[in-house]
DNA sequence: TAGTGGTCTAGACCACTAC
DNA sequence: TAGTGGTCTAGACCACTAC
């Protein structure tokens, strides 16, 4: 771990633990850098940290100020969530299996071909898979990934978590995901899976994932129970 | 504008004009801290503002590469949501207004006395208003405000723009909001207002605005029609 | 093992705020 | 005008990748 993270750390708990109150000012930074010995940069990045987390606000000419924000409010934010509606469930304790509706090998239509930046020879899984949690149905994800990034994709592992094999077996390197939110109403093959009512809506996150070296891996529809899920975002500056 | 940003903003433009092609590799940090006559970390900070709007991907050890990113979806980003509907829409050259269907004070009940973290004898804004883009209707807003950071709300201001009141005549300055989006069913408020089916969902976004001096200024759930609006968001890491 | 980006420092100058 | 945070530098050391 850096010395900055460190740092941010220190000063993290300080606030939990009200050393550093809300709508205090925090030492200024020469001062903290004094006590770490580090540099002022050094410090300014453990304070650029805990702004971006919206702990506290620096601005110039009048000092950093710590706000008003509850602390859980991190684990429901979405940055962690790609690695997997598993690994999210497992903080809580809660147990997350999958019924695997349609898993297939096919051509991209113009749509795909367009998401995943690929040409219409190039073949895709098409999965179709629901997931329960706590034996709950609770997500109906639709997914499209190119054959050529995920060989050797089985049954047995879209019954697990796909991104558990994704980073561990085939060690690929997650850059990060664009993602769009919307409302819809739900369709008969919906309340068939997801034993939901005709009236009820559905939350749809439409999902295009980037690896590293740039490529897409995945472009998928999850269609949400609209009572079980909501989704969290922190918008800072 | 600071150095580093300029320095980006050349980067952001070789990269659309295709001096430096998508899976290219930028040339590394100390070439271009020479070409700029900037020092690496300078550099470092501009490949950090490219890193965050998703266009390029710094790896130690091998480089920086040029990622497969369009660049449209800067626009739909979240970041300038809330500076309001009015100016969201002014990019697009569509008409913007506004339906007052209730505006009055009162003392705020326990959940919006948790959510503005305020007491019960701090007298709020109660505000239902309905936006029209276009002349249809488009979003129902449900606005709870601690009346003593927004003394003299008038209707005439809730007619136009709160933010531009809020932003130029009260000098008020954001830090951020945290929200949480939602699906919902419609109620007969919604369907009457919003002129929706009772079939229709609701994409409902709920949020808490905070200045930078660590105050919240807005409670708020804002309604939208389905049909006309989604949420976009980019993860990275 | 060579080459890359990540971090860190000490000191400097500047922009902004609040009085 | 005093005091704060923001930026910038030149140089150093290190972690990681790819061969």
């Amino acid at each position: 771990m850096t010395k900055y993270e460190q740092i941010a750390d220190i000063i993290r708990e300080r606030i939990k633990k009200n050393e550093y109150p809300v709508h205090s000012q925090l030492p200024k930074q020469s001062l903290l850098a004094e006590e770490f010995s580090a540099s002022r940069e050094t410090i300014k990045k453990a304070i650029d940290l805990l702004t971006m987390e919206g702990l506290v606000y620096a601005q110039r000419g009048s000092g950093t100020v710590v706000l008003n924000r509850p602390f859980s409010q991190k684990e429901a934010s979405p940055a962690t969530e790609y690695y997997g509606l598993t690994a999210l469930m497992e903080k809580e304790e809660r147990s997350v299996d999958s019924d695997i509706i349609l898993f297939d090998v096919t051509f991209p239509n113009q749509h795909i071909q367009e998401k995943l930046h690929i040409t219409a020879t190039q073949a895709v899984y098409h999965i179709i898979r629901l997931r329960r949690v706590d034996n709950q149905p609770y997500i109906l994800e639709h997914i499209y990934m190119p054959v050529h990034l995920v060989p050797h994709l089985t049954e047995d592992i879209l019954k697990q978590s796909i991104y558990d094999y994704l980073k561990n077996e085939l060690d690929l390197k997650f850059a990060g995901a664009y993602r769009m939110i919307q409302a819809d109403k739900s369709d008969s093959f919906d309340q068939t899976y997801l034993n939901c009512e005709v009236t009820d809506p559905i939350l749809e996150v439409e999902q295009v994932v980037y690896l590293k070296n740039g490529q897409l891996l995945e472009y998928s529809r999850s269609r949400n129970r609209f009572d079980v899920r909501g989704y969290s975002v922190l918008d800072l500056q």
